[in-house]
DNA sequence: TCCTTCAATCGATGGATGTCGATGGGTGGA
DNA sequence: TCCACCCATCGACATCCATCGATTGAAGGA
């Protein structure tokens, strides 16, 4: 069912009683913190292009090409990498001299649906 | 279809001429751009809890009540609340001495989508 | 064995961010 | 008119973060 606020607005306390506050509804503070370690790994352009990179490709890709086609340095893009991979988000391989990356392959439910409707 | 990295881990190039690389999946910078700015102001867990808060409420909250319920000074709380009203996602209404605040009426599907994924 | 390439780590730096106390404007009750 | 309350803003501070150049180690070709 669709939020409607113009409706619930018009339930606003007009008087209320100074200095009395009432309750909130309940929220987690253990689901906030993690799904905010979450936000905060997607919460830079860089990684969030590495992220749809993989998400799209449906397939591990090598550091490399990401240092040949952003134009950060490498080891920026090693730094944004290994904040992907502490947050879960990805595994690595290594394969040669070169390093792939892949999503992780046991992402929860949650943060799968939650790509699919970020990553256009 | 459910991603599946074991078959594409298999595709690995094991031979690759060095040097060279390939191309990667387009990613629109505005997307990125934009995408991130959100993620970032779901990136606390205060201000995830604000809209958690509000995404259950259904109603306009008081800032007096977060003040009351949660463990932070009201300028903090004043601050984070700015900083979701700076991304779009909650609306404001003066209401005699008291400040009510709403998710945003024009919400785009896609963070309506995000919201009630994440928010359990 | 030497040299080139790839990538992680280190140290440094400038900028963003979360937090607070103090202040000031606005509202309404006494 | 005065006072109590609510809330946004300001200034300050400590911390975090994105970025880079330099270094180090690992891998493989010559």
């Amino acid at each position: 069912m669709r939020y409607n606020a113009l409706v619930a607005m018009k339930e606003l306390p007009v008087l209320r009683q100074r200095g009395v506050c009432c309750g909130l509804p309940d929220v987690d503070a253990d689901w906030a913190e993690r799904t905010s370690a979450l936000m905060k790994a997607l919460a830079d352009p860089t990684r969030l292009t590495m992220v749809a990179s993989l998400w799209k490709a449906k397939a591990p890709i090598c550091i490399c090409d990401f240092t040949a086609g952003l134009d950060l340095s490498q080891p920026t893009l090693s730094h944004h990498m290994s904040k992907l991979k502490e947050a879960g988000l990805v595994e690595a391989e290594k394969r040669g001299i070169w390093m792939y990356y892949r999503l992780s392959t046991d992402l929860d439910a949650t943060t799968r649906q939650l790509l699919s409707r970020l990553i256009p």
